[in-house]
DNA sequence: TACATAATGTAGCTTTGGCTACACTTTGGC
DNA sequence: GCCAAAGTGTAGCCAAAGCTACATTATGTA
């Protein structure tokens, strides 16, 4: 083999540390919906009493078939609480995550705004970015917004 | 139906606009691969002469049979151009990526660190944060980084 | 040159998250 | 109280991205 050439022992940039953080992008990349969801939930059931799949729905840009079958996932996972033909819940877990991300949405919205990036750019930047800000990250950000 | 609480007309919220926002979210997740792929072979292939499939698993923190198909898809799409048991190379549409998202990941790193975040912190962040960043964003980073 | 090993490829499974098409419940209004 | 329409549920399809297990090819070295 072209030792020289292939799969050098010691590469010259720390792989190891890209691949551990690609590792967790990706990992995080599930819990994403996850929070998307709960978010959602918890703003319809604020402005409008209760949470249904259609509103869902409407909200996230899926059709309400996608919107059942993540429902299962995460009522398996214990964030939220579903019967057929009625309402979504957040279980206590499922309350605090949504305002965990209702919190980091904010930081991230000011933050950008702050830069001097327009509201809507900053709204759609957000929701892309928010869900890879470590917390450092986060404080970082709400440190220079209120600066 | 109760109307008042459910599926109102006219939401308190823009929901088309978030609805929106996340669709645009998921479209650019297929393509966010596509980014990492090209940004380790045009790395791979500057440091070590030559991309090849264990190197680009090892850099990825994957299996090089989720490699392999990856690069299938690629290829598909005109981004990279591989033969069995040969070295992967980028078409120039793929060159051309692979510099965008380098460009865009070192705006993004040194962004994070001149608020003050670790470098290792500030890394694993911008793995999750660069594929999210519009241009109009981007450039507000770079503008604060050389204030 | 032969062969052991590393690299690569293939088969087939899983989960997630999209979709359309169709079936079944609820419910508001007549 | 009926019933159409809205909402909800189910069946079954697809693609992406992960995996293990096994088969095949290349190649450095003895």
């Amino acid at each position: 083999m072209k030792k020289a050439l292939r799969s050098s022992p010691k590469p010259v940039r720390p792989s190891a540390l890209q691949a551990e953080s690609l590792r967790q992008t990706r990992r995080e990349h599930a819990a994403e919906t996850a929070e998307d969801y709960a978010e959602a939930i918890a703003d319809l059931a604020a402005s409008q009493g209760e949470a249904r799949v259609v509103d869902l729905a409407r909200r996230l840009g899926v059709t309400h078939v996608t919107v059942n079958r993540t429902l299962a996932r995460l009522q398996r996972e214990g964030l939220v609480s579903v019967q057929p033909y009625r309402a979504i819940f957040l279980t206590p877990a499922g309350r605090k995550l949504a305002e965990e991300c209702h919190h980091r949405h904010s930081v991230v919205v000011d933050f950008l705004k702050s830069l001097g990036i327009p509201e809507k750019t900053a709204e759609i930047d957000a929701e892309g970015i928010e869900h890879h800000v470590s917390p450092g990250t986060l404080a970082a950000f709400a440190k220079y917004t209120n600066r």
